[in-house]
DNA sequence: TCTATATAATGGTCATACCATTTAATCATT
DNA sequence: AATGATTAAATGGTATGACCATTATATAGA
């Protein structure tokens, strides 16, 4: 019936406001905010008040605080890590596993494979091409660190679907993966499977075919969900 | 080769502590964390840097503080409530279009409604009935407000094919999406429509038809995505 | 020209004080 | 005895003023 009413803080108010100048780009990414001791004095509060409104600010990803000479608040690009941060936290606190994470995984980026062989532009593509080449490339000389070859792959494929939502949401879980991962150095086996799997998906992709591209990223990530299952990967998650 | 040594701020070693207290369930649910002067004598810091540590658990959902005697920092149920809001901050940071918000939507709850109909264990489906039920029932006796009953069976729903990753990523798209739909009264038309597709998920979800299930979300997800269409809402989410 | 040093800007932390809010206990009134 | 008003105590919120630590830049020296 009624709505609370309630903003019992002031330094609420001042990150409404900054959260507010930067949705509206009157403070774009890079721009600098007053030293903490100007804007005490512009909002007329403590320095204490903007301290407490900046640790919010910076804890949910919108600035960058750095000390010294020039340094002060800046306002950052867009980026994921409140997003994942906060996956992450729901994760720990609730023990979800490694298997519902690759799932939810699977879910998601079948059916980006699957819009971005409808959607994809002619630049998508070219990216696409250049990131599976470079991936093949590494391969051939040896290079058996393939994880940043996959993040690049899954990134431009998710950016293709044109959906930044669910472009968003899938980049925030194969950050959680990855850090997973990361502890089970990849075989030259998976490498290459991997790399051949990509390739199958990005011409799918090209040729437009969005069943096929869904079915190669399905079998895909099936792969690797197989390979998480034989580690009975539910403690996983709880590193440090 | 080396991992970069950074802890330049002594609130984060404190963060660090009471969330790993938290996680590891020493700190429960409702539980107090003693009052701040007291805290900043245990940590051997001063009350401000308590303070800092206490802003940012705060911010990331872990604890609630409240004022006054008795008050203090509570350790949270865990919720929802930070990944929506970064979700909220990224769209509206980056302008993400309600189209998008609804797209993500089906492909994920098509998805949970395909796995329900594998995995909803007899509580579930009771829950899922009552809920059915209830919002029937509501209806028939003129009650327009439909809205929570939608929210009560997609939840259910999400709760019943077992993967709380999932349930959490599309809980919060779906808060996301309430929040703008919630200007656009649903009238008599949609809300029975609503609840007779729900009706028929159920079923669907009862028999352990999976591929039905997949289908009627489909449809019924898309009948609200073409709603939206018709109302062009790419700008509907920058409210405030 | 290059390197060391001093200087200034700026966030991080501290100590102390007082205000505002909330709970609980006490007291007064009926 | 019950109820309402008053007071007291606990606790977070804010303010001041100070000093420390870090960093970039300007200055001085080799």
């Amino acid at each position: 019936m009624f709505t609370k009413v309630q903003v019992s803080r002031v330094s609420e108010e001042i990150i409404r406001q900054i959260e507010q100048a930067i949705y509206s780009e009157k403070l774009l990414p890079g721009d600098r905010l007053a030293p903490e001791r100007e804007l005490a004095e512009q909002f007329g509060v403590s320095r204490i008040t903007i301290r407490d409104a900046l640790r919010v600010l910076e804890s949910n990803g919108l600035i960058e605080i750095r000390v010294g000479a020039n340094g002060g608040a800046f306002v950052r690009e867009p980026n994921l890590d409140s997003l994942s941060s906060s996956l992450n936290s729901m994760i720990k606190f609730k023990k979800a596993s490694l298997l519902e994470l690759t799932e939810a995984r699977k879910v998601i980026e079948t059916a980006t494979a699957e819009l971005a062989a409808d959607r994809a532009s002619p630049e998508d593509l070219e990216l696409l091409e250049e990131v599976v080449m470079a991936a093949r490339k590494a391969l051939e000389s040896g290079d058996l660190y393939y994880m940043p070859h996959s993040v690049n792959f899954h990134s431009a494929l998710a950016k293709s679907a044109k959906n930044y939502i669910l472009e968003l949401t899938v980049g925030s879980f194969r950050t959680q993966f990855y850090n997973v991962l990361e502890k089970l150095l990849p075989t030259r086996d998976m490498a290459e499977k991997a790399a051949e799997d990509h390739w199958g998906i990005y011409e799918a992709v090209k040729a437009g075919d969005g069943k096929l591209a869904r079915q190669l990223m399905e079998e895909h990530l099936s792969y690797f969900e197989n390979k998480v299952h034989t580690l009975n990967g539910s403690s996983l998650l709880d590193d440090e």
